[in-house]
RNA sequence: CGCGGGGUAGAGCAGUUCGGUAGCUCGUCGGGCUCAUAACCCGGAGGUCAUGUGGUUCAAAUCCCAUCCCCGCAA
Protein backbone atom coordinates (compact mmCIF):
# COMPACT_ATOMS: atom_id res chain seq x y z
CA UNK A 1 0.00 0.00 0.00
CA UNK A 2 1.85 3.55 -0.93
CA UNK A 3 1.02 6.07 1.33
CA UNK A 4 1.27 10.18 -0.13
CA UNK A 5 1.67 12.09 3.17
CA UNK A 6 0.64 16.51 3.42
CA UNK A 7 1.57 18.38 6.15
CA UNK A 8 3.53 20.86 7.58
CA UNK A 9 4.49 21.96 11.44
CA UNK A 10 5.63 19.53 13.61
CA UNK A 11 2.07 18.25 14.40
CA UNK A 12 2.36 16.72 11.08
CA UNK A 13 5.89 15.83 11.61
CA UNK A 14 5.18 13.36 14.36
CA UNK A 15 2.72 11.22 12.12
CA UNK A 16 5.11 11.46 8.91
CA UNK A 17 7.27 9.99 11.42
CA UNK A 18 4.83 7.04 12.66
CA UNK A 19 3.96 6.03 9.60
CA UNK A 20 8.10 5.86 7.98
CA UNK A 21 8.81 4.11 11.46
CA UNK A 22 6.03 1.51 11.05
CA UNK A 23 7.36 0.85 7.66
CA UNK A 24 4.76 2.18 5.16
CA UNK A 25 6.03 2.80 1.87
CA UNK A 26 5.75 6.52 1.41
CA UNK A 27 5.74 7.75 -2.54
CA UNK A 28 5.41 11.39 -1.62
CA UNK A 29 5.65 14.05 0.62
CA UNK A 30 3.42 17.54 0.50
CA UNK A 31 4.16 20.47 2.84
CA UNK A 32 3.67 24.46 2.32
CA UNK A 33 6.80 26.18 0.21
CA UNK A 34 9.32 27.44 2.14
CA UNK A 35 8.47 31.25 3.90
CA UNK A 36 9.97 34.29 4.66
CA UNK A 37 9.95 33.57 8.34
CA UNK A 38 11.13 35.55 11.76
CA UNK A 39 14.00 37.82 12.66
CA UNK A 40 15.61 38.44 9.24
CA UNK A 41 12.93 37.57 7.05
CA UNK A 42 14.59 34.03 5.88
CA UNK A 43 13.33 31.10 4.24
CA UNK A 44 12.41 28.46 6.06
CA UNK A 45 11.78 25.16 5.80
CA UNK A 46 8.97 23.27 7.15
CA UNK A 47 9.81 20.03 10.18
CA UNK A 48 8.13 17.91 7.73
CA UNK A 49 10.46 19.17 4.95
CA UNK A 50 13.53 18.80 7.04
CA UNK A 51 12.36 14.94 7.59
CA UNK A 52 11.64 14.26 4.46
CA UNK A 53 14.81 15.07 2.75
CA UNK A 54 16.87 13.27 5.74
CA UNK A 55 14.79 10.42 4.72
CA UNK A 56 15.14 10.60 1.21
CA UNK A 57 11.11 11.08 0.59
CA UNK A 58 10.24 12.88 -2.53
CA UNK A 59 9.57 16.74 -1.28
CA UNK A 60 6.65 18.49 -3.49
CA UNK A 61 5.71 22.07 -2.41
CA UNK A 62 3.05 23.72 -4.68
CA UNK A 63 1.86 26.75 -3.81
CA UNK A 64 -1.87 26.27 -5.25
CA UNK A 65 -3.74 22.64 -5.53
CA UNK A 66 -7.00 23.77 -6.93
CA UNK A 67 -7.18 24.64 -10.73
CA UNK A 68 -3.76 23.63 -11.11
CA UNK A 69 -3.72 20.89 -13.63
CA UNK A 70 0.08 20.27 -13.76
CA UNK A 71 -0.06 19.76 -9.93
CA UNK A 72 -3.09 17.21 -10.75
CA UNK A 73 -1.32 15.30 -12.53
CA UNK A 74 2.02 14.85 -10.47
CA UNK A 75 -0.11 14.25 -7.57
CA UNK A 76 -1.65 11.32 -9.35
CA UNK A 77 1.65 10.01 -10.95
CA UNK A 78 2.67 9.20 -8.02
CA UNK A 79 0.26 6.50 -7.82
CA UNK A 80 -0.59 6.67 -4.11
CA UNK A 81 -3.39 4.16 -2.83
CA UNK A 82 -4.24 6.29 -0.01
CA UNK A 83 -3.48 9.66 1.39
CA UNK A 84 -2.75 11.02 4.20
CA UNK A 85 -3.16 14.71 5.61
CA UNK A 86 -2.33 16.26 8.79
CA UNK A 87 -2.05 19.83 9.58
CA UNK A 88 -0.77 20.39 5.76
CA UNK A 89 -2.40 24.24 5.99
CA UNK A 90 -4.45 24.28 2.52
CA UNK A 91 -7.92 22.72 2.05
CA UNK A 92 -7.61 19.80 -0.46
CA UNK A 93 -9.85 20.43 -3.72
CA UNK A 94 -12.39 17.24 -4.62
CA UNK A 95 -10.31 16.38 -7.47
CA UNK A 96 -7.56 15.26 -5.59
CA UNK A 97 -9.70 14.09 -3.02
CA UNK A 98 -11.53 11.58 -5.64
CA UNK A 99 -8.08 10.51 -7.59
CA UNK A 100 -6.71 8.32 -4.28
CA UNK A 101 -8.15 4.81 -4.61
CA UNK A 102 -8.26 4.01 -0.94
CA UNK A 103 -9.43 7.46 -0.23
CA UNK A 104 -8.00 10.46 1.41
CA UNK A 105 -7.91 10.37 5.33
CA UNK A 106 -7.12 13.17 8.03
CA UNK A 107 -5.83 13.42 11.53
CA UNK A 108 -7.90 16.44 13.57
CA UNK A 109 -7.20 17.81 17.10
CA UNK A 110 -10.67 17.31 18.36
CA UNK A 111 -13.43 15.34 19.03
CA UNK A 112 -15.16 15.41 16.30
CA UNK A 113 -17.85 16.65 15.79
CA UNK A 114 -16.74 19.04 18.26
CA UNK A 115 -13.95 22.05 16.97
CA UNK A 116 -14.35 21.59 13.40
CA UNK A 117 -11.75 24.12 12.16
CA UNK A 118 -7.68 25.49 12.73
CA UNK A 119 -7.74 25.90 16.60
CA UNK A 120 -9.22 22.63 17.56
CA UNK A 121 -6.56 22.39 20.55
CA UNK A 122 -6.94 25.87 21.56
CA UNK A 123 -10.68 25.54 21.72
CA UNK A 124 -10.69 22.79 23.71
CA UNK A 125 -8.30 24.25 26.29
CA UNK A 126 -10.03 28.00 25.80
CA UNK A 127 -13.33 26.46 26.58
CA UNK A 128 -12.39 24.33 29.91
CA UNK A 129 -13.38 20.98 28.69
CA UNK A 130 -12.15 17.70 30.84
CA UNK A 131 -11.60 15.76 27.31
CA UNK A 132 -9.94 16.36 24.27
CA UNK A 133 -8.23 14.30 21.56
CA UNK A 134 -7.78 13.08 18.13
CA UNK A 135 -9.92 11.91 15.69
CA UNK A 136 -9.19 10.03 11.97
CA UNK A 137 -11.59 10.16 9.30
CA UNK A 138 -12.22 10.35 5.72
CA UNK A 139 -11.71 13.94 3.79
CA UNK A 140 -14.65 15.39 2.71
CA UNK A 141 -14.97 18.60 0.11
CA UNK A 142 -16.03 20.51 3.17
CA UNK A 143 -13.92 21.40 5.93
CA UNK A 144 -13.31 18.63 8.71
CA UNK A 145 -16.83 17.27 7.90
CA UNK A 146 -15.98 13.56 6.51
CA UNK A 147 -17.20 10.38 7.93
CA UNK A 148 -15.17 9.49 11.24
CA UNK A 149 -12.74 6.48 11.41
CA UNK A 150 -11.58 6.64 14.47
CA UNK A 151 -10.77 8.91 17.96
CA UNK A 152 -8.45 8.55 20.67
CA UNK A 153 -9.76 11.46 23.97
CA UNK A 154 -7.56 12.36 26.37
CA UNK A 155 -8.71 14.27 29.73
CA UNK A 156 -7.02 17.87 29.98
CA UNK A 157 -4.98 18.59 33.06
CA UNK A 158 -6.23 21.59 35.56
CA UNK A 159 -3.63 23.90 34.14
CA UNK A 160 -2.27 21.79 31.28
CA UNK A 161 -1.88 24.53 28.45
CA UNK A 162 -3.03 24.54 24.69
CA UNK A 163 0.84 23.89 23.82
CA UNK A 164 1.23 20.93 26.26
CA UNK A 165 -1.75 19.53 25.13
CA UNK A 166 -0.78 20.13 21.57
CA UNK A 167 1.97 18.14 22.06
CA UNK A 168 0.51 14.78 23.49
CA UNK A 169 -1.89 14.90 21.27
CA UNK A 170 0.34 15.25 18.49
CA UNK A 171 1.61 12.15 19.39
CA UNK A 172 -1.49 10.09 20.34
CA UNK A 173 -2.36 11.23 16.49
CA UNK A 174 0.51 9.82 15.33
CA UNK A 175 -0.56 6.33 16.82
CA UNK A 176 -3.86 7.04 15.86
CA UNK A 177 -2.50 7.22 11.78
CA UNK A 178 -0.69 3.93 12.04
CA UNK A 179 -3.40 2.36 13.59
CA UNK A 180 -6.21 3.98 11.32
CA UNK A 181 -4.12 3.16 8.39
CA UNK A 182 -3.56 -0.52 9.20
CA UNK A 183 -7.11 -1.09 9.80
CA UNK A 184 -7.65 0.61 6.39
CA UNK A 185 -5.45 -1.80 4.98
CA UNK A 186 -7.01 -4.84 6.29
CA UNK A 187 -10.61 -3.59 5.64
CA UNK A 188 -11.55 -3.59 9.18
CA UNK A 189 -12.08 0.45 8.94
CA UNK A 190 -15.72 1.94 9.66
CA UNK A 191 -16.85 5.46 8.42
CA UNK A 192 -19.40 6.73 10.78
CA UNK A 193 -20.89 10.34 9.06
CA UNK A 194 -20.94 12.89 11.96
CA UNK A 195 -23.81 14.47 13.91
CA UNK A 196 -25.30 17.68 12.42
CA UNK A 197 -26.59 18.40 15.60
CA UNK A 198 -23.38 18.27 17.62
CA UNK A 199 -20.72 20.19 15.18
CA UNK A 200 -19.38 23.33 16.81
CA UNK A 201 -16.15 25.55 15.67
CA UNK A 202 -12.57 26.04 16.40
CA UNK A 203 -12.09 29.57 14.46
CA UNK A 204 -8.30 30.89 14.33
CA UNK A 205 -6.95 33.21 16.97
CA UNK A 206 -6.64 36.56 16.57
CA UNK A 207 -4.76 39.22 18.15
CA UNK A 208 -7.51 40.97 19.84
CA UNK A 209 -8.29 37.38 21.23
CA UNK A 210 -5.78 38.02 23.75
CA UNK A 211 -6.46 40.14 26.62
CA UNK A 212 -7.47 39.22 29.61
CA UNK A 213 -11.53 39.80 30.69
CA UNK A 214 -11.46 40.12 34.21
CA UNK A 215 -14.48 40.36 35.08
CA UNK A 216 -14.67 36.39 33.84
CA UNK A 217 -14.90 34.01 36.81
CA UNK A 218 -11.09 33.31 37.51
CA UNK A 219 -11.38 30.35 36.40
CA UNK A 220 -12.38 31.24 32.97
CA UNK A 221 -9.32 33.71 33.38
CA UNK A 222 -7.13 30.65 33.86
CA UNK A 223 -8.55 29.15 31.08
CA UNK A 224 -7.77 31.70 28.56
CA UNK A 225 -4.25 32.31 29.71
CA UNK A 226 -3.62 28.22 29.68
CA UNK A 227 -5.69 28.20 26.19
CA UNK A 228 -3.50 30.83 24.66
CA UNK A 229 -0.16 29.59 26.11
CA UNK A 230 2.22 29.37 24.82
CA UNK A 231 1.47 31.28 21.40
CA UNK A 232 -0.30 33.73 20.91
CA UNK A 233 -0.67 34.10 24.71
CA UNK A 234 -3.14 35.90 26.84
CA UNK A 235 -2.04 39.78 27.76
CA UNK A 236 -3.06 41.59 30.50
CA UNK A 237 -2.11 45.65 31.12
CA UNK A 238 -0.63 46.87 33.91
CA UNK A 239 0.33 50.30 34.07
CA UNK A 240 2.04 51.14 30.60
CA UNK A 241 2.90 47.68 29.86
CA UNK A 242 1.44 45.11 28.03
CA UNK A 243 2.35 41.56 29.46
CA UNK A 244 1.86 38.32 27.73
CA UNK A 245 0.69 35.46 30.51
CA UNK A 246 2.27 32.70 30.46
CA UNK A 247 0.68 30.78 33.55
CA UNK A 248 -1.44 31.01 36.38
CA UNK A 249 -2.97 29.60 39.33
CA UNK A 250 -6.47 29.97 41.36
CA UNK A 251 -5.68 32.83 43.83
CA UNK A 252 -7.61 33.19 47.28
CA UNK A 253 -11.00 35.37 47.91
CA UNK A 254 -10.94 38.83 47.81
CA UNK A 255 -12.87 42.49 47.95
CA UNK A 256 -11.13 44.35 45.02
CA UNK A 257 -12.72 44.75 42.02
CA UNK A 258 -11.74 43.02 38.44
CA UNK A 259 -8.46 43.77 36.93
CA UNK A 260 -7.01 44.72 40.36
CA UNK A 261 -3.88 43.46 41.66
CA UNK A 262 -4.77 42.08 45.28
CA UNK A 263 -0.68 41.10 46.18
CA UNK A 264 2.63 40.28 45.00
CA UNK A 265 4.43 37.86 46.86
CA UNK A 266 7.07 35.20 45.83
CA UNK A 267 4.40 32.71 44.57
CA UNK A 268 3.33 35.66 42.17
CA UNK A 269 1.03 38.07 41.22
CA UNK A 270 -2.59 38.31 42.17
CA UNK A 271 -4.82 39.85 40.30
CA UNK A 272 -8.62 40.35 41.22
CA UNK A 273 -11.11 38.53 38.42
CA UNK A 274 -15.07 39.00 38.11
CA UNK A 275 -16.25 36.04 41.11
CA UNK A 276 -14.38 37.72 43.72
CA UNK A 277 -11.83 35.14 43.10
CA UNK A 278 -7.96 36.18 42.43
CA UNK A 279 -5.63 34.45 40.00
CA UNK A 280 -1.84 34.29 40.61
CA UNK A 281 -0.01 35.26 37.73
CA UNK A 282 3.48 32.95 37.72
CA UNK A 283 4.77 33.54 34.60
CA UNK A 284 4.77 36.29 32.43
CA UNK A 285 6.53 38.45 29.61
CA UNK A 286 7.21 42.34 29.72
CA UNK A 287 7.79 43.81 26.28
CA UNK A 288 10.85 43.00 24.73
CA UNK A 289 11.71 40.89 27.49
CA UNK A 290 12.09 37.49 27.95
CA UNK A 291 9.64 34.89 29.28
CA UNK A 292 10.57 34.29 33.05
CA UNK A 293 8.70 33.84 36.48
CA UNK A 294 7.13 36.27 37.59
CA UNK A 295 8.87 35.74 41.36
CA UNK A 296 12.22 36.41 39.01
CA UNK A 297 10.31 39.46 36.93
CA UNK A 298 9.14 40.84 40.48
CA UNK A 299 12.94 40.96 41.77
CA UNK A 300 14.13 43.79 39.22
CA UNK A 301 10.64 45.55 37.92
CA UNK A 302 7.94 46.81 39.48
CA UNK A 303 4.01 46.44 38.64
CA UNK A 304 1.46 48.25 39.46
CA UNK A 305 -2.61 49.26 38.29
C1' C B 1 19.68 43.85 3.71
C1' G B 2 11.72 44.08 6.87
C1' C B 3 10.93 47.15 11.96
C1' G B 4 12.25 47.63 17.14
C1' G B 5 14.24 46.08 22.23
C1' G B 6 18.22 43.73 24.90
C1' G B 7 23.28 41.22 26.73
C1' U B 8 26.24 44.39 33.94
C1' A B 9 27.44 38.59 40.32
C1' G B 10 23.63 32.25 40.42
C1' A B 11 18.33 35.15 39.13
C1' G B 12 15.82 39.84 37.90
C1' C B 13 17.36 44.91 37.14
C1' A B 14 19.69 50.18 37.78
C1' G B 15 23.84 52.79 36.09
C1' U B 16 24.99 54.58 29.54
C1' U B 17 21.73 60.88 28.04
C1' C B 18 26.34 64.43 30.37
C1' G B 19 33.05 59.10 30.39
C1' G B 20 35.78 59.61 36.64
C1' U B 21 35.34 54.23 43.32
C1' A B 22 30.53 48.21 40.41
C1' G B 23 25.07 49.48 42.73
C1' C B 24 19.72 47.58 43.96
C1' U B 25 16.09 43.56 44.98
C1' C B 26 16.72 38.34 45.72
C1' G B 27 19.50 33.88 46.13
C1' U B 28 23.89 31.68 48.41
C1' C B 29 27.52 31.07 52.71
C1' G B 30 28.56 32.33 58.01
C1' G B 31 26.73 34.45 62.56
C1' G B 32 22.69 36.58 65.70
C1' C B 33 17.45 36.99 67.42
C1' U B 34 13.18 33.66 68.06
C1' C B 35 9.06 28.32 70.73
C1' A B 36 9.44 28.92 65.52
C1' U B 37 9.75 30.84 60.39
C1' A B 38 9.65 31.86 53.71
C1' A B 39 10.14 37.10 59.07
C1' C B 40 14.00 40.39 61.27
C1' C B 41 19.39 42.04 62.41
C1' C B 42 24.87 41.65 61.36
C1' G B 43 28.79 40.01 58.25
C1' G B 44 31.13 37.44 53.85
C1' A B 45 31.88 35.32 49.03
C1' G B 46 30.67 35.91 44.12
C1' G B 47 31.86 40.69 37.98
C1' U B 48 37.30 39.64 31.97
C1' C B 49 30.08 45.09 32.52
C1' A B 50 28.35 39.59 25.44
C1' U B 51 32.95 39.34 22.13
C1' G B 52 37.08 41.89 19.54
C1' U B 53 43.63 42.22 24.96
C1' G B 54 39.46 46.91 18.39
C1' G B 55 39.29 52.69 18.08
C1' U B 56 39.10 57.62 20.80
C1' U B 57 40.82 59.20 25.82
C1' C B 58 44.86 60.85 31.32
C1' A B 59 40.52 57.69 32.20
C1' A B 60 35.31 53.61 28.87
C1' A B 61 29.82 49.53 31.55
C1' U B 62 29.21 54.64 29.49
C1' C B 63 31.44 57.52 23.21
C1' C B 64 32.86 55.16 17.99
C1' C B 65 33.46 50.62 14.81
C1' A B 66 32.83 45.36 13.85
C1' U B 67 31.02 40.55 15.26
C1' C B 68 28.13 36.92 18.06
C1' C B 69 23.81 35.66 20.86
C1' C B 70 18.78 36.56 22.94
C1' C B 71 13.67 38.83 22.72
C1' G B 72 9.28 41.25 20.53
C1' C B 73 6.59 42.78 16.02
C1' A B 74 5.60 41.51 11.19
C1' A B 75 4.94 37.14 7.91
Amino acid sequence: MKVLFMGTPDFALESLQAIYEAGFDICGVYTQPDKPAKRGMKLTASPVKLYALEKGLPVFQPAKLRNEPEVLEEFKALGADIAVAVAYGKLIPEDMLESVPMGFINIHGSLLPKYRGSAPIQWTVLNGEELGGVTSMYLAPEMDAGDIIDMVSTPVGEYETYGELYDRLKVIGAELLVKTLKSIENGTATRTPQDPALVSYAPPLHREDCPIDWTRPARRVIDHICGLAPKPAATAQFGEETFKIYAAVMGCETDLPAGKIVEQTKHGLAVACGDGKSIVITELQAPGGKRMKTADYLRGHKISN
